[in-house]
DNA sequence: GGTACTACCTGGAGGC
DNA sequence: TGCCTCCAGGTAGTAC
């Protein structure tokens, strides 16, 4: 499932391989990943000229900063999207659901097994937060100077949501997702279970810093290979054997031997050590 | 406003 | 072997 370690790998892959490449013309395969504009025709003959000019990361969404100026390509991943830099001439992938082409060789494919993944082209003089609605409630990025020990704090002081819930929604922390939330908790040795409200202050740096560090060491490993996840070139991550909880129901715990367990928190799976996390 | 729940979707795993 | 059910999960929408 692509976090915020795998849209930041994409991004840079991007940056690598994409930079001043005018796109000339694409295709698209399944009409709801564009999001907007609502016609597909539409979106197509909007896009077609336009240059990219850089890659961004807000959360898990990545932005394409076009020419002509102040026009934008929205993309996200959700569960199972994957841009791809191929040649034009590589077989279709059966998932494949929009294709932009870059002359006559080369094209960014976007793969998506369960078509959630969505693209959005920001016309000029629009806000990209009126196109792109997730944008406007996205929190703080776990990497910004902002992203502090009192804001944190701030954020969980009044909720009397289960921690693990609270690190999902993207209006705390923007970015993190189910495998990243369970090894911070996990690295910081609270349960997920924990209501917000009552974590005790000295709590809160310990997390806070486990955020990022799990984070990063995922950045720095080129992503996870929990998933299907693959950068722009194809190739898999390298973080999925560093993993402490995650996806490790019933085996014993790195740390104390404790089998590690797996409970439901907001419809969604998480992992824990009992002994390691209070 | 905060929280919980559901739908969206496909393919793999497991049970029979 | 084939069919069926369950599960995975990010986000938006809805209900309370």
């Amino acid at each position: 499932m692509p976090e915020l370690p795998e849209v930041e790998t994409v991004r840079r892959g991007l940056n690598q391989l994409t930079l001043n490449q005018t796109i000339t013309g694409g295709d698209v395969l399944l009409q709801r990943t564009i999001a907007y504009p609502f016609s597909i025709e539409e979106f197509i003959e909007s896009i077609k000229k336009s240059t990219i000019k850089s890659w961004h990361r807000r959360g898990k969404y990545l932005l394409a900063e076009l020419s002509p100026p102040s026009t934008w390509l929205g993309v996200h991943l959700r569960m199972t999207g994957q841009l791809l830099w191929l040649n034009r001439d590589e077989p279709l992938h059966k998932h494949t659901r929009v294709r932009l082409f870059f002359g006559e060789e080369q094209e960014l494919r976007f793969v998506d097994q369960r078509t959630f993944g969505q693209m959005w082209y920001v016309p000029p003089g629009v806000a990209v937060e009126s196109i792109i609605t997730g944008l406007a409630k996205l929190a703080v990025d776990p990497f910004s100077p902002e992203f502090t020990v009192e804001y944190l704090a701030n954020k969980l002081k009044k909720s009397r949501r289960p921690i693990k819930t609270a690190l999902l929604d993207q209006s705390i922390v923007a970015g993190l997702g189910n495998i990243y939330a369970d090894e911070a908790l996990f690295k910081s040795g609270i349960l997920p279970t924990t209501i917000c409200a009552d974590l005790q202050s000295p709590q809160i740096e310990p997390l806070r810093t486990a955020i990022i560090e799990v984070l990063s060491a995922s950045i720095a490993a080129g992503g996870t290979t929990f998933s299907n996840f693959l950068n722009v070139k194809g190739v898999n991550g390298n973080y999925g054997g560093e993993a402490w909880v995650y996806n490790r129901t019933g085996k014993p715990c790195k740390v104390c031997g404790n089998v590690i367990q797996r409970i439901k928190l907001g419809g969604r799976s998480s992992h824990f050590c009992s002994q390691c996390q209070k």
